[in-house]
DNA sequence: ACCTTTGACTTTCTTTGACCTTTATAATTT
DNA sequence: AAATTATAAAGGTCAAAGAAAGTCAAAGGT
């Protein structure tokens, strides 16, 4: 453990450990300042840390009072732990047949209602999102597995 | 939450849940007043949050007695009466500020439940779509549209 | 090779202020 | 008294400035 990155990191874990909502709100540029770096490494830390596979989920508003929002939406180890597996099943990358059969998939199990179904389907259709092969399977991975994550946040 | 006009949104809506009639009058001057801010900040207030595809109608007169009056609307009507609305309130290419709007507003009209109302502002969020102006902007209609559209239709 | 750090440039949202339009009332003219 | 004209009292518009956050690619470490 050597390096800022971790640190900044530790740091927002802690924080959201404390927190009993399960998230938390930064200043990009205050928490910048704190730890003596550039605003974009706040960024870089998100990217790599606060990822999909790793349970968060992150918002964020720009402009005056703008924040940026960390939501933890699973702890190690906690029982909505088969959305891990969803993602690794996901990935970067997936295909509308694909995508269908997770959806239909977790419909079965009761993990979606019907109209949820409806709209995953909707969304993850290829008329819908257009757009040229590599990219649009991207996207299609990525709208899926944000969709289900937010699902699973705190009600 | 940490801006003034959030304040000031928050300010009116609390007069208006109060208020039997659904419908409030301010006087632009005196809000002003009250909040610290410019008297354009009134208006800034109202076009970004006071919408018409938010639920909102606003009307004012000037002069001396001028007043500002926000109506909230409800939607009432059958499934025909919806399809009508959405196809109304979602044009070819939407922002992801004037989606979210919507959405909330749906929710609050108990079409969308908590779950779906997350589902849809996960999927047109500026992040996971990712991709430039305008192209973003009209991706995101055609997903709203088409998942609100196929939600009515289904069940 | 890969992960981290940095910074120039961009996008989004808010705040502010100078100038404009509409309405009511008071003052003046006919 | 009626009609007209000023004045003041609202509210409206728009664009510039300010305040965040985001992106991306180059440079630096291990």
């Amino acid at each position: 453990m050597a390096n800022l990155s971790d640190y900044i990191e530790e740091y927002l874990k802690d924080l959201l450990h404390r927190s009993t909502a399960g998230s938390i709100e930064i200043q990009r540029n205050e928490l910048a300042e704190k730890f003596r770096c550039v605003p974009s490494q706040i960024n870089y830390v998100l990217a790599t840390r606060f990822t999909f596979q790793r349970g968060y989920l992150v918002e964020s508003r720009r402009g005056g009072g703008g924040y940026v929002r960390i939501v933890r939406v699973w702890h190690d180890g906690g029982e909505d732990h088969w959305l891990e597996l969803i993602g690794e099943i996901i990935g970067e990358a997936i295909s509308q047949q694909e995508a269908h059969g997770i959806i239909q998939r977790l419909f079965e199990e009761d993990f979606l209602t019907k109209r949820e179904k409806l709209i995953l389907e909707a969304v993850t259709d290829r008329r819908v999102l257009k757009g040229d092969l590599p990219g649009r399977d991207y996207l299609r991975a990525r709208l899926l597995k944000t969709a289900l994550l937010t699902t699973l946040r705190g009600e």
